[in-house]
DNA sequence: AAGTATACATAGATGGCCGAGGTTTGTCAA
DNA sequence: TTGACAAACCTCGGCCATCTATGTATACTT
C-alpha cells in the first residue's frame, strides 16, 4: 500500500535519523533503504530528503563528509551526531506518544 | 506531552471518522473531546475542525442535522454515512500500514 | 555513441493546519 | 440589566512540509 504524503508528513526526519543512527549513509541510498524496507510504501522523493539534509546539517544534528567509493565515484556521506542522537530520542518518544493515542481514539469507538 | 503539528497532520480525518464511529458529535464536541481522551495532547483547532467537516459532509462522508438541547442550544450534529465508514475503514487499514512500517524502521536500527 | 541509473541540487506549486479575527447565543455575577 | 465569559459556529491569510519539474554531472551498459 502506498502512504498517502500528508500521514507521512512530519514522520519524514524521525525515519531518516533512524536511518543514521545504524549507519553511515548518502541521501541517495536512504531512499532506496526506506523504499526497500517499506516495500515501496515509503517512496521518499529527492526534492523532499535534500533539503532537509540541509537541515539537519545546519541545526548540527549530522556531519557530511565526501567519501569515494571503490567504483570511483564520489558522495556525501551523513553521520548522525551526538546532538542528533539526542534529537532522535525525542522524536522516537513523541512518536510513540503519537501512535498510542490514535490506536486508542482509532479503537475506542464502538463498531458498527 | 503536546504532539508536533505536522506529526498530526494527515490523521485528523481519521481522528473524526472515528469519533463519529461512536456517536453523533458536533464539532466544538468532537474538539473538547479529542483534548479529554487525549490527555490535552491533541489540541484541535477550530480552524482546522470546521473546513474539514464542511469538506467531509460535501464527500458525503458525514451527514449534519440541527438539534436543539435541552438546554435550548441549537447546535450542528454530525453523523457518519455508509460511504463514510468505508472509507474511515480505509483509512484505517492505511494508519496501521504505515504504524509498523515507521515502528519497523526506528527499531531495526542498531542501537548507540 | 546513446541510453539508463546513480547522485546531488533547487525553484515553484500544492495542500493541511494554524493564528487571528468575527458572530451569535446562553449563563452568571455584580 | 448590564457586563463578562463560555459555548458554538465560521472564514481568511499565511506558514510549512512535501511534491513536481527540471537541471547538472558521472558511471555503467549495450
Amino acid at each position: 500500500m502506498k502512504i498517502d504524503k500528508s500521514l507521512m508528513s512530519g514522520s519524514t526526519t524521525l525515519l531518516i535519523l533512524s536511518l543514521l543512527s545504524g549507519e553511515e549513509m548518502y541521501g541517495y541510498q536512504m531512499i532506496t533503504e526506506l523504499a526497500r524496507r517499506s516495500n515501496h510504501a515509503f517512496d521518499l522523493k529527492e526534492g523532499t530528503l535534500y533539503p532537509i539534509l540541509h537541515g539537519l546539517e545546519a541545526e548540527g544534528l549530522v556531519s557530511v563528509r565526501e567519501k569515494k567509493s571503490e567504483e570511483g565515484r564520489t558522495r556525501k556521506y551523513y553521520r548522525i551526531t551526538r546532538k542528533g542522537r539526542r534529537a532522535l530520542d525525542a522524536r522516537k518518544e513523541e512518536w510513540v506518544t503519537f501512535r498510542k493515542l490514535v490506536d486508542a481514539v482509532v479503537n475506542s469507538a464502538a463498531p458498527a
